[in-house]
DNA sequence: CTGAAAGCGCTAACAA
DNA sequence: TTGTTAGCGCTTTCAG
């Protein structure tokens, strides 16, 4: 039983090298015969040699972390934001990174001290709306940041998000060829914990673009049964004959089918109903809907992707400030 | 605007003390008149002086972060996983720490990886089920290590979990207690990425002890429309004259009342129904039921206090393997 | 292609 | 109560 740890030292005295030579092993960073590679890669692994990932951080000013802001509020959606974190977690390990994981109401505040700290090396924000302190701060932080969200001041910050804009279009696009002239849009509705969701109007812009000439009739709601009733309700008011649903919001798409079919208006026959929503709630749906997929794992590769470019750069070439915005495809019901 | 960041070199220097007198200051670990630790207040606040995580760690053995390995599995309840992730989170920062996050399917060597490149002091396992691989690896990991849930073979670690068979004893209990002789009792369903969930049985075993000579029919469901009202059929089969239900399971409250409400079976007049529910989800519920509530918060602040006791202790003392069960409240209807 | 040596910015003896 | 000093375990010049 060895008792210390190991380190780059013995493992230099196993080889029979320098311990810089072990440090070039590891980074790479310089040419290394295949001979000596081998006698070192050996010792590592004989000896079960990690790097101290503190001494690493200190000497490399690196510290193979990511920092993520995550938001927990109750009035979220936290199976679509778990989705958005585990995509970004597997994306930094396989560039072999580890996530930093702070929630949202440390605010702006968190931005500086994991950047005065040197906990991380770069930022994601998620779940970043229109108006949002964290991005001015983020703006001149010195330190890559990338939001999910696409807030209203977005000059000079990277911001990645999903294409509701084209989801809007391609959910009422959809009901338009399937010949409806009237189309009733649910979208989720903006509480007290929400206050500015760019994103529902976005989809909003989208419809309305493809509707055209087409009746739209635009109502908000939450995703509880009572409230979808209600939304249905207001709908089948204003649009009597109206028999085109789009509801945008994946936790109420479930609820919506059976408020539809408990009210006999089963969706794919007395109706066709387009759900916007994620993947897993498309999937675990009894009865098969028209849908447009939002793909948060999507979203989350893209941003880890455009992160890590921003990582990569020198710092003075400075490509960000870009927007990103992943498509969200329409999935016809089995069937076509 | 000076250039570098500052040091508690510089921070020394701008105090007019020596180095190691500022990080005393900071740490605490030894006697400071208060007349130079406000110098050294002053300084430090004056050039925003903010220590380096990563020479701390490296200089101290302590990096002050806390592993979090979480599970991703979209079979399970997300927002109560996030409730968990957020209390942790919340109980780190509150300690002056941070969390790292990483995925559950990184599996036993991640606990290996996370001791040996000492990114974190101590480690807090989620969704542990009965027989789990990452427990043996904990066991024995030499770091501090707080499992959430209770696996079968235990000794030797730390387990924080919900107090399961109280819940199901108090859940029947209630029901008994408003006199019903005949109870159905319906669980989560075991799929296939959920092999061996020891709730669920702890539960029944409450369940079975408070119903004593009462008639139980036990179910399982899983949490979507279709499949809680066969459960409901099936438990109505067995015992047609069952008035009185429990369901065991977050997301599944919200659908039964809809699906008993669609039946004609309004909770709390034609039935009694109990939840046993997060807080957030007996709140959202237009209809009011009794619940026995399921408080993550409370498990990881208890998981968070255990630990840092943990943390705190030499290392010789080892009051480790102990089991801490979080209770589950009834409360009853509003009303009483 | 490899080695020697100087830090990175802290903590914690050891001295006073 | 404070200062001096020796590391912690790496990365990265600077020399060969």
């Amino acid at each position: 039983m060895s008792g210390r740890k190991p380190t780059s030292v013995d493992v230099a005295r196993a080889a029979g090298v320098s311990q810089s030579t072990v440090s070039y092993v590891l980074t790479g960073r310089r040419p290394i015969s295949s001979a000596t590679r081998r006698r070192v890669e050996d010792a590592i692994d004989r000896l079960g040699f990690v790097p101290n990932s503190g001494a690493r951080a200190l000497a490399g000013k690196r510290s193979q972390v990511i920092g993520l802001m995550v938001p927990f509020h109750a009035e979220l959606d936290m199976s679509v934001n778990m989705a958005f974190v585990g995509a970004i977690a597997e994306g930094a390990r396989s560039r072999d990174h580890d996530v930093l994981l702070v929630t949202a109401d440390e605010g702006p505040a968190a931005l500086h001290r994991l950047r005065d700290t040197r906990l991380c090396d770069a930022i994601i924000l998620m779940d970043v709306e229109r108006e949002d302190p964290r991005v001015a701060a983020a703006r001149d932080l010195g330190v890559p940041v990338v939001v999910i969200g696409l807030p209203r001041d977005h000059a000079g910050v990277t911001c990645v998000d999903l294409d509701f804009e084209s989801a809007g279009r391609a959910a009422v696009r959809a009901l338009v060829e399937r010949g409806h002239r009237e189309v009733g849009v649910i979208s989720p509705a903006s509480g007290p914990g929400r206050p500015d969701m760019s994103f529902a109007d976005r989809f909003l812009a989208g419809a309305r673009t493809a509707a055209g000439d087409i009746e739209l009739c635009c109502v908000e709601s939450r995703a509880s049964y009572d409230d979808l009733r209600s939304a249905v309700g207001r709908v089948r008011t204003a649009l009597p004959g109206c028999r085109a649903l789009v509801v945008h919001h994946s936790a109420a798409v479930e609820p919506m089918v059976q408020v539809l079919r408990s009210a006999g208006l089963v969706p794919g026959a007395a109706l066709d109903l387009v759900g916007v929503c994620s993947p897993t709630v498309a999937e675990h749906l009894a009865t098969q809907v028209d849908a447009v997929l939002l793909q948060p794992e999507q979203v989350s590769r893209r941003a880890m992707s455009v992160l890590f470019e921003l990582l990569e750069q020198t710092g003075a070439e400075s490509s960000g400030g870009q927007v990103h915005l992943v498509p969200a495809p329409f999935v016809p019901r089995s069937g076509g």
